[in-house]
DNA sequence: CTGAATGCAAAGACTTTGCATCAGC
DNA sequence: GCTGATGCAAAGTCTTTGCATTCAG
């Protein structure tokens, strides 16, 4: 199936931006379409978004902003540490986190179809600042 | 310091429930305490829980309802699988978790604070009702 | 022609906030 | 009296939805 022409003004956008660092909440895919396609309306950025979900196309999590962030799938899986404090986001790529999936899914006969994992915590800077261990 | 009465109200609530299952949402705990305490407020009540997530007795995840959900944080460490097709939430209790917990914190140099893991996948039921493997 | 995608406007849900009041130390 | 907690009402965001229109096959 063609894909939208919106949908593919959403996959540039992630085209443009590192893998790693490409998550943006509905609002900000929103506020980088309308320049390109001034006509274009929230809902159908919304509606676009779940869409591609659905579709395997982007996935979905909670970094914490208070609102859902989308990223595109690509084949390299890959994970974020959100701080806390600072906000500061790091990303890992951890096999680790892959074979921890699978084990999961074996133990639990169920299937682990969340590819992107987002810890929250505190970052070296911050330890270091208020609590130095 | 001593809890202020509303903050109790949320603890014997989580009391009253197997650590496991106890996992509400805002709105949730607000019309648990509601009869208990008919004055209170919504506000209060995310008040509380903000200022209990801060002091590390609850801990708040996105279990995919669209709203925050609330915790109290136990001894034990426990992680929930979420159907995406029935909604189904299974518990696991999985000490791999923990340790690639610590495995991510040293080699990365963070301290995570997620204490609860939210996988969302396809249950057993779901993945033999329409996709026979 | 038919189903999918879109625009528009409105509503819905969750959450936060400013301000006044109240309670405890 | 001061600080933190609460009530109340309003606003702020994010997101969804109903309906009419447009687009693609």
């Amino acid at each position: 199936m063609k894909s939208s022409s919106v949908e593919q003004l959403i996959l540039d956008l992630y085209a443009q931006h590192s893998t790693e660092e490409a998550h943006f909440t509905a609002q900000e895919v929103y506020h980088h379409i309308k320049p390109r396609l001034p006509s274009v309306n929230q809902s159908t950025i919304y509606r676009a978004l779940e869409r591609m979900t659905r579709a395997g196309k982007v996935s979905v999590s909670d970094m914490g902003l208070g609102a859902a962030v989308y990223e595109a799938v690509g084949n390299e899986h890959h994970h974020h540490l959100v701080c806390q404090e600072c906000g500061r986001v790091q990303t890992i790529k951890d096999e680790s986190v892959g074979r921890l999936f699978r084990q999961i899914e074996r133990e639990n006969n169920f299937e682990v179809l969340t590819n992107h994992l987002v810890l929250f915590g505190r970052c070296h800077a911050c330890r270091s600042k208020s609590d130095p261990d």
